[in-house]
DNA sequence: ATTGCGTATGTTATCGATAACATCGTAGGC
DNA sequence: GCCTACGATGTTATCGATAACATACGCAAT
């Protein structure tokens, strides 16, 4: 069924129902209302693929997630859904697995059905997608980091400084045998750069670094409880683990919890990205606190920004920074 | 840049072009190679939405999930996704927040981008979806649940068994004190059906029903904190706390640990899903198990056999079942 | 009465890839 | 050496909505 037949049953052009479908055009009320009338009566469902070749407007935006089943990013997810439903378009997720092969390939396929906005949450990316980008001429937003060299617009905030601002609270309750706990094959993650600002507290503090490494991004409870063993093996002295997330986190505690050591007391862990378990568990889990949905939203007020800036100006790139504070929880309190 | 460009720059027809983007069409492979070299070097990605129309082969499936930061059904629209990839399709996901009416929004929607399959994991359906989905003759799978009258195919298990299954087991174990903790307005939606199943294990027991409701759909964390209170204040006697998904059975945990009770021991608590963390919380969590990702799976699975059927045969009806089993854990272990 | 303008609607061309059909050349069978 | 068949490529029409332009009508201002 076409609009070809909604109009010659109501004896009008294909044309005006195009236009009693959008709410600005101007169409006799009667018409709209019998257009609407028929439609319904008909069960017609505009064929969005015709009008989006037609207008040059596909209706959606699309979002590249290193990984779908973590909290961190489907509350990003989420909130930027919401954002855009207020603008009638829709979201087409992808899901690279921190891959940078999977990335470009989603890259190239989401750019073949036009969107209107695309969103990068990857972290390093593969250089051939850039000209790919650039070609598309949409906005492009980078959440989740600050990157030094931003493709466009960005809302994030640095993983490096968020973590540094975390260790030195933690050096600064008195702890100095804090190990990091974070995933292997890291480069040009975000965790490589939250491992990079433990580093930097330590050697700001005069301490040497004590690393560990388990499981591939993105590290998961399951890890955590692994990870403890990695952590004592290696530095049998630890006083407290802090991991690169907050899942991670509530797993080395589940692994102390079992061995019987009291958290805190005879071990402290923190975590990152403040997400829901970070406060129920027990105890609460010491984080960085970062405003997930904020970011969405932001985003998605960033592609309206960019709508109207393209009629208007020439589009500036806009960095938005988030903030990212310590927020010291039980699992990191002294114990006397 | 249009497939006419790269065909003109090669002094062949924009068809050949097409061709050599397919695998399996006959071009020279010469030809093919000087195609693709040239797509590379000009960095030319083909308008899927003209492609679209004029195949009338959209190259997606839609899904429509109740929650996405909810681990019952992340994990299962990564599977299906990782299931389509195989057969080079996208998924656009839908988000419908429990929400009839959404969810209704969304079919329209998607169905106007002409997906290839759709999948719903919404519970009960506004009726206006089902001529809507009838016309646009796609295959249509139900999962997560066995609905008493399916739309067309179904992968799923029936809540209201499983959820009866658990709480006689528990019953076996020796508990009566039992009280249900689900969600407040859950009519139609799987936690109504494992409401029922609780109901009817306890009557199968000579048990009356203790019935609690906290929060909307989805139950998390938070709402189990909550929960407790709410559960004591109803019925100050329960031995065992029966939630109506794991989030929620985790809070409660986390609420009876920071009173000081143990669990087990003063309190027993069970979820459903057998999502990571009732495996990893300490006690770990009596539950249901569910093979989340394998439902993904096999819903991709579906999808290929309904368009083989089309070219072969009448298409009929799949019902997968799925298992769901009670699965004891510390959560509810006697303790003398 | 005439001009002019705005509202409601119709007509035509177009978006870019692909299905369907047409063509051309050549290898192989007899 | 002729015919067939198939492999490689070109041509044309089409998918269905919409942008852009055209038209018709009515009402107000002069």
């Amino acid at each position: 069924m076409r609009m070809q037949d909604i109009a010659r049953r109501l004896g009008i052009s294909a044309m005006t129902v195009s236009r009693a479908l959008k709410s600005d055009a101007s169409v006799a009320p009667a018409t709209r209302a019998a257009v609407l009338k028929a439609i319904e009566e008909l069960g017609y469902v505009p064929n969005q693929i015709a009008g989006s070749l037609s207008s040059s407007r596909s209706g959606f935006a699309a979002i590249l997630v290193p990984s779908l089943n973590n909290p961190h990013f489907s509350e990003t997810v989420l909130a930027l859904g919401n954002a855009l439903d207020d603008r009638n378009m829709q979201l087409l997720i992808g899901n690279t697995e921190y891959d940078r092969r999977k990335e470009a390939e989603l890259v190239r396929a989401f750019l073949a059905r036009k969107p209107e906005a695309i969103i990068l949450t990857s972290d390093g990316h593969d250089p051939r997608i850039l000209p790919m980008l650039a070609k598309a001429k949409i906005p492009v937003i980078e959440i989740w980091d600050l990157p030094t060299r931003p493709i466009q617009h960005v809302v994030g905030f640095s993983n490096e400084l968020a973590m540094r601002g975390l260790i030195g609270a933690l050096i600064g309750e008195g702890y100095s045998r804090i190990t990091y706990l974070g995933e292997a094959d890291d480069a040009d993650t975000r965790g490589a750069s939250r491992r990079l600002g433990y580093c930097e507290a330590m050697a700001a503090a005069g301490l040497a670094p004590r690393l560990c490494s388990i499981g591939r991004p993105p590290a998961t409870m399951s890890d955590g409880e692994r990870g403890l063993e990695t952590v004592l093996a290696a530095y049998p002295d630890t006083e407290l683990v802090a991991c690169v997330s907050d899942p991670l986190a509530f797993g080395v505690i589940a692994a102390c919890q079992r061995r019987g050591w009291a958290v805190p007391g005879r071990m402290a862990v923190s975590g990152f990205g403040d997400f829901e378990i970070a406060r129920i568990a027990v105890p609460a889990i010491t984080t960085v606190q970062i405003d997930a949905a904020g970011i969405g939203r932001e985003a998605g007020a960033i592609i309206g920004e960019a709508f109207k800036a393209r009629r208007d100006a020439p589009p500036a790139a806009i960095i938005r920074p988030v903030p990212a504070l310590p927020c010291l929880r039980a699992s990191t309190a002294r114990v006397r």
